[in-house]
DNA sequence: CAGAATCCAGCTCGATACTG
DNA sequence: CAGTATCGAGCTGGATTCTG
């Protein structure tokens, strides 16, 4: 067997993985949907700034990782409900704790910005 | 105050800093940094793939993140030593996590791709 | 060694129009 | 409502050349 994955090679199918995940649509489709299952002009709405296309492209390739089902309602208008499965279960905990840090550091970041670019 | 920072609108600083963190390069460089400090065409050599051009973007904006520094070592030949700051020291528990994550469901998600191929 | 600068092919993405 | 299809502008990023 082979001695360590390595995600820094290039063919890796982890680093594959964590480059599909860690787009930020994907966290950020993947964070709204845990909160409760919901239909696709329900996502487009709160995702500011994602556009049709965009948004289903980004549906399609988490429901081809397993990560979100996609459910056929027939009701009257249609409606498609996505939700999180359980395989995006850990994931999501991490997305929580990046979003968690991100706001906690935001500031620092902020200043550091500024201060990089005055520095210029 | 606001009552709640929304990553999920387009103007949220917090979701402008995770879509800047999670993008993949920035992601391995902050990883492979983490081990030990390193320098400019060591880090180029060990991340298959990447460009000179698009890693000097990266450390860059990592530098102007605060979350490396940049130290110019006057030897000869020359070398820029970058390595993770404090304030990357979190986030990197969260990029374990997810490689972690990755690693370990790789399998399944192979499989769901597969799965989800074939059906088309 | 560690970049800066330039050029441009290719891909991404938004806008638009259309469908079941 | 939930998409598909298409098209073009624009940005990304690779290749190349050059510098201190």
């Amino acid at each position: 067997m082979p001695p360590q994955p390595n995600v820094f090679a290039k063919q890796c199918p982890s680093r594959e993985i964590i480059s599909r995940v860690s787009s930020k649509w994907a966290m950020l489709i993947l964070s709204l949907l845990n909160d409760s299952p919901k239909g696709f002009n329900e996502i487009k709405k709160v995702i500011e700034g994602i556009s049709q296309k965009v948004l289903t492209e980004n549906l399609r390739s988490l429901e081809r990782d397993g990560l979100i089902t996609r459910k056929i309602c027939q009701t009257r208008p249609i409606r498609v409900e996505y939700k999180t499965t359980y395989i995006a279960k850990d994931l999501l905990m991490i997305i929580e704790s990046l979003k968690k840090w991100s706001e906690r550091s935001i500031k620092i970041i902020v200043k550091n910005n500024k201060l990089f670019d005055m520095r210029k």
